[in-house]
Formats: structure tokens, sequence, C-alpha cells
DNA sequence: TTAAAAACCGATTGACGATCGGTCTTTTCG
DNA sequence: CGAAAAGACCGATCGTCAATCGGTTTTTAA
């Protein structure tokens, strides 16, 4: 019945066992495709290949890079984690508040305040060091 | 096979239409499945059963409450726009950053100055705001 | 009381992640 | 150099879920 459904929301989609794999990569670094299994697919009882198709997966997205060092390919992250999470924040925020910057902007502070009032004052302090070094390149 | 799929991320997951609907039911207000239609199936060319089904899917979902006005249900938003953007951004941030601020309140500054460096200005006007009335409800 | 209006049920399609089995290639080693 | 092993690649299956309706049941109201 011609029916396209393209998914809103969530620039790259990731999966329960995609965000494991990324998760992995990042705190033990790059390897091939043996090794993730041997990292995180025996203790979940699946297959190499589960592992291998997700690191493709992966891959497709533009999430990993890959280098083929002899015959096997080495994964490695392509984005750190902040980048990543920092992408997902834009593509929530660019879906909820076309142009309007100040919803967004009450929701940092929200955020912020949820966990620990302390942040407030990180937060601050980390726009003033943004500041200071945006002034340093402006003539 | 077995094989379960929990998807990752982002909490209410929302589909193309599922957003159009919410975003209707936002600008216009509360209504019922045939205005709805009347007020974004038709331009799309879709049934009024699709538009009903995307409601209560929405309701299933918590994002709409309904109330039976003599025989049709009036479906209204249950959160505002911001809050549903602030929740969505909260799943990201717990899912990438479990624990340490300091990337989430990293990605803040950085969204915010994405855009237009006047919005730290703003940025830090609201923590201001926020920490005047916290200041208030305190012994 | 019955006809219309709306809710409800359930089937289909398309995407996509998870999961493998099987095959085709490429290495490497006897 | 030729075969075995290692790994990439292909494609099939399953589960979930949004989108899409048709058909049936229920509810209202004239």
């Amino acid at each position: 019945m011609e029916v396209s459904t393209l998914p809103m929301l969530s620039r790259p989609y990731l999966g329960e066992l995609e965000l494991a794999v990324l998760e992995e990569l990042w705190a033990q670094g790059a390897c091939d495709a043996k090794t993730a299994h041997r990292r995180i697919g025996d203790r979940r009882g699946i297959a190499l290949n589960t592992v291998q198709s997700t690191l493709e997966r992966l891959y497709r997205k533009h999430l990993l890079t890959r280098e083929k060092v002899s015959h096997a390919y080495i994964y490695a992250p392509s984005v750190r984690r902040e980048q990543l999470m920092e992408r997902l924040i834009e593509d929530v925020v660019e879906t909820f508040s076309a142009g309007r910057s100040e919803p967004m902007l009450a929701a940092f502070v929200d955020l912020a305040a949820k966990v620990d009032d302390e942040n407030l004052a990180r937060l601050e302090r980390l726009i003033a060091e943004r500041r200071a070094q945006a002034k340093g390149k402006l003539p």
C-alpha cells in the first residue's frame, strides 16, 4: 500500500546492541569484530556474526570508521560520545523549537538544575570560558 | 528465534504523523478525530481512520488526554511542547552521560552558542532568574 | 427504533534492529 | 603453490512499531 514512514527524531537512531558496541569501543578502543565479540558478544551469548553486522550498521551510519589491517577490519568510533550526545540533543531541539531558542535555553537550565543546583554554577563558568575564548579571535 | 529488540533512546518515540498531529493540537487546541482529520489529514489525503489511530497511539503514550463529549472523544495534549522537548533531551543525556554532568553542560553551552552568541547572555539571565527563584523557597 | 456517527478491532505494509547460516575471498602456512 | 582457516559479505528470518485502512460493533440522537 505504498507507505513510507520516515522516522522523525533521532538522527542516527541507535538500537540497544549498537549502543553497547559503541560504548565498548569508546571505553576500550578500536578493535576488530572478533575482539568486539569477545568483549561484549560472548557475555550476551550472541554469535560473532551478529556483532559483525552491528559494526557494519554503525559504519554505514558513519558512527564508526574502519581500516583493513592485514585481512580484518579494525573499527574505531568516528565521533566522541559527547559529540554524538550533542548531535542527538540538537536533533530534538530542531524538531521541537524550530527557530525560537528560548524554550531550548529554558530546558537546558531546567535539566542542569534538576540533578544538582551546583550545576547552575558550573554552567555559568562554562559560559564565561566560552566568552573569553570567543573574544580572543575577534579583531 | 526469541528476539526482543527494545529500542534504546527516545522515550516516547514519535513518528512523522504523530508529530504533525501533536503540533496541530498544540497550535489549534483540542479537537476530535474528525476535526483533526480536517485540519491535517485532508491535506495529506489520508483516511479519517488513520488520523484516529494516530490519536489513539498518542493517547496510549500518554501524550494526549481525551474526554468523551457527547459521543466523540476530544483529544488534548497532556504535555506542552517544551516539556516533551525537555523529556527527550533528558533521555539522550541519561543515555550518554550517565552520572557525570559536565559533558551535558558543555553540550548545552555549545548548542546555545551555535545559533547565536547572544544566546549565551540569555542563558546567563535564565540561570540568574532560576537562582533568585530558588532562594525564595529555602528557610 | 433505527440510521448515522464514531469507536473499536485487526490486518497489511514498510522500516529497521537483532540474529544467524552459508558462501565467497583473501591470508597464510605447510 | 595449494589448501585450510579466518573473515567479509549476502541474504533470510523475526520482532517491534508507525502508517494505513476496511469492516464491525457500539452509541447517539432524530
